[in-house]
DNA sequence: TCACTGGTTGACTGACCAGTCAATCGGTTT
DNA sequence: AAACCGATTGACTGGTCAGTCAACCAGTGA
């Protein structure tokens, strides 16, 4: 009895060791060999796990994902104000940036705007973030807390896009990153978004 | 006399080629051979012009992008309020798109967003536009037309990610794209951010 | 003790493709 | 008409990997 130990270890041994060369050098330009070494293990496991070196990554990506999917309709659920189901929604991408930057740098350089190849294979569920946040500002119309004039789809775009735009300015280091920014960012990504930029 | 007629025509066919190759198939899994028969042209002769396949690529946005830079520095120049240069900005940009996507597709997936490759080589003319658009926002500042608790580059980031989240949309066809979505989304664009989406 | 099984190893192969280069072409000059 | 020269051609090469596979190893059960 007793008897598996093993097979789930290595398998995330693998997927911790992807995240980290895929991060330093790219999907593109790490080899197979560069994550079984990483790993510590022969190069012919990591095919013993994953059927391919793309599997891997979609591994990655589904898997980190479906947390944000469940974070973003989790906060809808909540009998918060919509604005502040905008401000978990930043929160959750913020800290999960903070907590863990390499698989964060991974899922948005490699897929999210990765266009030709892993945000292809992608887009649904990417399109389902996209769709929950809009669904949030079109309950805010609903509840005359947002102005109607503005289309759900294109202030969920916008809202999301500054807060990715954010990450890739932290993660190349075009913008500061300390822990002070990304607490002010959480609170302005949606001062901003919902109060504009101009003074009331 | 009247010697040389051919030597840019080529080189133009080829860049040209390279826009709709690169635009439909991505910068990665197109062959020199698929830019080369695209134009209609040998093989040898797309080296008889560029050093490398990378060099036409970085042709195609270098090209493009110091137009980008201009027209953002044209604007700012202009005796216009900070708000109509965040318009004219983001309806250069727009614009840029509705007159020739392909190139635009080309310029957004494969380096702007492409941040382990052709992003991290032009960084530098890329940080040039977030510079100039926090400029803009720096100087509504100064004039009391912009809030002074949003740091200028954040502002610029969120703004030009939004812009760019946009045009992603498009191209990838998660949202639509008519004329009229185009016109709309200038001035949605502004007003968001200026004004946000909670009423006044 | 000995088969059995599933994890583990790493050398090897087949495909792919960027970039090279020697040859050719067409127009110009002398 | 002969030498010249830049544009043009496309077959070929060298290097790079993703993925395969046959062998090996360790624990288990009989």
């Amino acid at each position: 009895m007793a008897s598996k130990a093993p097979p789930i270890d290595k398998r995330r041994q693998i997927l911790d060791a992807a995240i980290r060369v895929f991060a330093r050098q790219g999907f593109h330009s790490t080899r197979v060999s560069d994550i079984a070494d990483e790993a510590g293990v022969a190069y012919g496991l990591v095919y013993h796990y994953f059927k391919s070196k793309d599997e891997v990554l979609n591994e990655l990506f589904s898997e980190r994902w479906s947390l944000l999917l469940s974070a973003i309709e989790e906060s809808d659920r909540g009998g918060i104000s919509p604005r502040a189901k905008l401000e978990a929604v930043a929160g959750f991408i913020v800290d999960s940036y903070r907590h863990d930057p390499e698989l964060m740098k991974v899922i948005i350089v490699e897929v999210t705007r990765a266009a030709n190849s892993f945000g292809r294979t992608h887009l649904a569920e990417i399109r389902r973030a996209y769709d929950s946040i809009a669904k949030i500002v079109a309950d805010g119309q609903e509840a005359e807390v947002f102005r109607r004039d503005i289309d759900p789809t294109f202030a969920s775009m916008s809202f999301y896009g500054a807060i990715e735009q954010l990450l890739s300015g932290w993660i190349f280091e075009v913008i500061p990153a300390s822990d002070t920014d990304f607490d002010q960012a959480k609170s302005l990504l949606v001062a901003t978004i919902c109060d504009g930029i101009e003074p009331r």
